[in-house]
DNA sequence: AAGTGGTCTAGACCACCTG
DNA sequence: AGGTGGTCTAGACCACTTA
């Protein structure tokens, strides 16, 4: 290790890091180009495989560019971002007949896929009962859990929760929930949808999310808790979206009251 | 090694990782607590120590864990969501005279602190000419960038940017705008704040988001890119918001039109 | 001084992909 | 078959923290 000056204090996976970085805002390597290997970086640096590797790893944790096994690394692609408009609740968009993913996908001239994970009857956790104000600990709610595909790519996983009592017996309790999917069946059961209140936050998915969505590490997720209330004010329902961060973005536009 | 069976066939440092996932997850290892060491985790399960700290950093990556110099590696605290209300733009909230983020520290209690970084004159980047329908790519605007923090805690980072020539020569080009802070000034102007547009993604942090924001690795970033629009329904402020994640949970209530 | 994580070396074998 | 990343070993020294 020459380390001739006070030019760099930095460990030397630090210093090769940067370098790639460097190139990569250049444009030297581009989106979708493959980087030296680990063992050419390690000999070109004059250091061990495993300090290249160590450089790679703190690129992929800024999420710049991700591996492939026996294939490379790559620099990422730049986000293409899906949308989902605050004016996805919207009425208007339901006399489509769609349900507010197929409309979203539609629109971006993708093909829409939706995985039935489970439909099943359960105590729900503390933050969804609060939420659907269920106050009774023995109550049930039905939570159906699906996978959001666009162009056969994993986008969101989805868990929607409603109460027992009004989904029993009907075909909230079926993988398809007829004519403008749920929100029509609790819509003839009473519930007109006119406010939403959607909990933002982001986060580093579980294992078991990383799975399900095909994430490559360094990836975090967005993960929206969406309640629906009725022309009473009351929640009839609430959602959990998780969301792949690379592909998402979520749009809100609202009046300022 | 005994790999008894098909039991395990994850590599070593997976297993590890995953028996400290389930004994924090089963509360065995609280929040706050400390992890046995690297090397006492090598020894305990007879591999190296770079295979038990393979293992910690899984589940520093999956935000789990944090790992202090010299002291040890502890489990994350929960969450604290650091709130911020789609009414915080709303209008009955700047009677008080408060700017909307001194507003919601006072709500919750904590103290609040603005650090300047800079009032520049600048071209602005494709995205922010674009929202503020700037289309001369001559035409500068003012960047306002300042440091939030919450009991002295790092927050966000803010950039605003204001047309050039409604902010010149006024006290938005002051680092204490005054009452009600810009948006007092910019309503003098003539923009009342009618509709906002906040376009929210995630993603991981660069190093200089990193360091200003001291971030432990594996946290991810919530940035924001809100638009004020005023009766016109022209925009006449754009701002770009980043937030640590692990602090920060955005709050959007809204009619359904 | 002792213990901790941070970095690094110089190997090794395995799993995956491409020619 | 040969190259790539994925995992692992058994050491070493450094930087930081605590007692």
């Amino acid at each position: 290790m020459t380390r001739s000056e006070a030019f760099s204090q930095q460990p030397a996976s630090r210093r090769i890091a940067q370098a790639l970085r460097t190139a990569i805002e250049r444009g030297e390597l581009s989106a979708g180009a493959k980087l030296p290997s680990e063992r050419a970086l390690a000999e070109e640096y004059g250091a061990a495989r495993n300090t290249a590797r160590e450089a790679i790893r703190l690129l992929a944790e800024q999420g710049l560019v991700t591996a492939k096994h026996g294939r490379g690394v790559f620099v990422r692609e730049p986000q293409r971002l899906f949308r989902f408009g605050s004016d996805r609740y919207s009425l208007k968009n339901r006399e489509t007949g769609l349900t507010p993913f197929r409309l979203e996908a539609k629109r971006q001239g993708k093909t829409a896929r939706i995985d039935v994970l489970g439909i099943t009857r359960e105590v729900p956790s503390p933050d969804i009962a609060e939420r659907l104000k269920i106050r009774d600990d023995q109550e049930t709610v039905v939570h159906r859990k699906n996978h959001y595909f666009a162009d056969d790519e994993p986008v969101q996983i989805v868990s929607t929760y409603l109460r027992w009592d009004e989904a029993q017996g009907t075909l909230l309790m079926q993988p398809k929930a007829g004519p403008h999917g749920i929100y029509g069946r609790l819509e003839e059961l009473g519930h007109v949808m006119t406010r939403v209140r959607d909990e933002i936050s982001a986060r580093m998915p579980t294992p078991e999310e990383a799975r399900l969505l095909g994430l490559p590490p360094g990836v975090p997720v967005l993960e929206v808790l969406h309640t629906s209330l009725d022309q009473d004010l009351e929640p009839f329902e609430v959602s959990r979206y998780v969301h792949r961060a690379d592909r998402t973005g979520l749009l809100y536009e609202l009046p300022v009251e």
